[in-house]
DNA sequence: CGATGCAGTGTTGTATACAAGCGGTGCATG
DNA sequence: CATGCACCGCTTGTATACAACACTGCATCG
């Protein structure tokens, strides 16, 4: 976050930047921006922030009202959990495809990079598990040779993200991801599909239950310090 | 496709005229086009062209090279056989929720909508099957209070159809959909998940061998027509 | 003869000006 | 006092002008 003297920003950039203002709370779901405050805020003109907004809006992050304004969404966590079910059938379908057709190369490389005996290594080392974590689920999908099914699971991980605001980093849950994950990999290596199958349910279905507690307790906290301060 | 006398055009109906324009082959895989040319043809300015394109990029319809032009996608049939692996796999899922809690009064209404009996009068009456049909999928995930799974095979079919360009009408399988369709919705009214979802599957690998075949064949009648009259 | 620099042209990216529509406010009227 | 209606301001939708950049082709130099 650091301000460079003002250079022209380009509409990734303030697709970003409105995205860490939605996720970091800034913006609370419900409040409403205009196009031109938005504008004026990043110094550039409403064409940028226009499109940064269309694409914001197809990813479900907010909804803009015709002639009214733009609306951070509301989200609700039955939502969150509907989510967490479609992944567990795509992500089942992408670990029987692994089963068949992702080379023992790979596999072996995610093993590496997932033994448990790494743990403390990585943590030490500052490493990003949610990034990381994000990867590993990814990466069975594209290890199968199945870049759509990939595709949608990135785009129900954007959405999931806009809920679940909180980064996996600071939990103790850390080592845990990494046993669960070497699991599933093994079973892959052994071209079990039945089981490899179940490993990556019962994985996601913990992180589902996880999240929801987080995310819970966040808004939480949030609404709280909101209540409390009330400088708006 | 009437040409009323050019009133202003709108950015949702520039949307809907390139898609046309692609899924009716007169724009072809590989085409390049300007958002300038796109502008002159319908009589707007580059603004509504511009939105409408990037869409119809997220869609998947097209992809924008920046700087440098705007070219239909190509596809191909594994793409396709992929998308319906992640059907079956999503739908499913649906099944298998609206056995739980897609209320009786629903599914009778949809079987009464897919009796078999009804074929005959349906067809006489110039029903759009395709349109039906797409409802029927997406019903079942409604009905099963999902709708998040809901917009993602709604957002499937959009990508199908981008390769299966064809509708579904004029083929001799439609008696077929409605016995398939109605032994799924028997099934559910049973809360018979596991026979639900065998049908469902069974259901969807048939349509994509249909459509599969029916692809290829109009991919290789449109280009022949084309190495013909090569008048481009 | 080949490679490399360089300018020209065409395309998208951004800024700004203008149009149109919705909502709210305040006034007039019953 | 309630209700309808007109006006005004604010917001998005669209048009246009300008900027920046990538590719192409040619000329020039090794």
């Amino acid at each position: 976050m650091t301000k460079l003297p003002s250079k022209r920003k380009t509409t990734a950039e303030i697709y970003q930047l409105i995205r860490n203002k939605i996720t970091s709370f800034e913006m609370f779901p419900g409040d409403r921006v205009t196009e031109h405050e938005l504008a004026d805020l990043f110094e550039v003109s409403r064409t940028p922030v226009r499109e940064a907004l269309k694409r914001l809006e197809v990813e479900g992050f907010v909804s803009v009202r015709p002639k009214h304004g733009c609306f951070i969404r509301d989200f609700d966590i039955v939502e969150l959990a509907e989510y967490y079910d479609i992944r567990i059938a795509l992500e089942q379908l992408a670990v029987e495809h692994a089963c068949e057709s992702m080379p023992d190369k790979l596999v072996k490389q995610a093993m590496e990079a997932w033994d448990p005996a790494r743990h403390d290594d990585d943590m030490a080392r500052g490493i990003d598990l949610s990034v990381k974590d994000e990867a590993f689920h990814i990466g069975l999908a594209e290890g199968a040779q199945k870049p759509m099914l990939a595709d949608m699971l990135r785009s129900i991980n954007n959405r999931i993200r806009i809920i679940r605001r909180l980064d996996i980093n600071a939990d103790n849950r850390s080592l845990r991801t990494y046993r669960e994950h070497f699991e599933v990999l093994q079973h892959i290596l052994n071209r079990d599909a039945g089981k490899a199958k179940l490993a990556i349910k019962r994985h996601i279905l913990r992180s589902r239950d996880f999240a929801k507690t987080l995310t819970l307790t966040a808004l939480a906290q949030k609404k709280a310090q909101i209540r409390a301060g009330n400088t708006r």
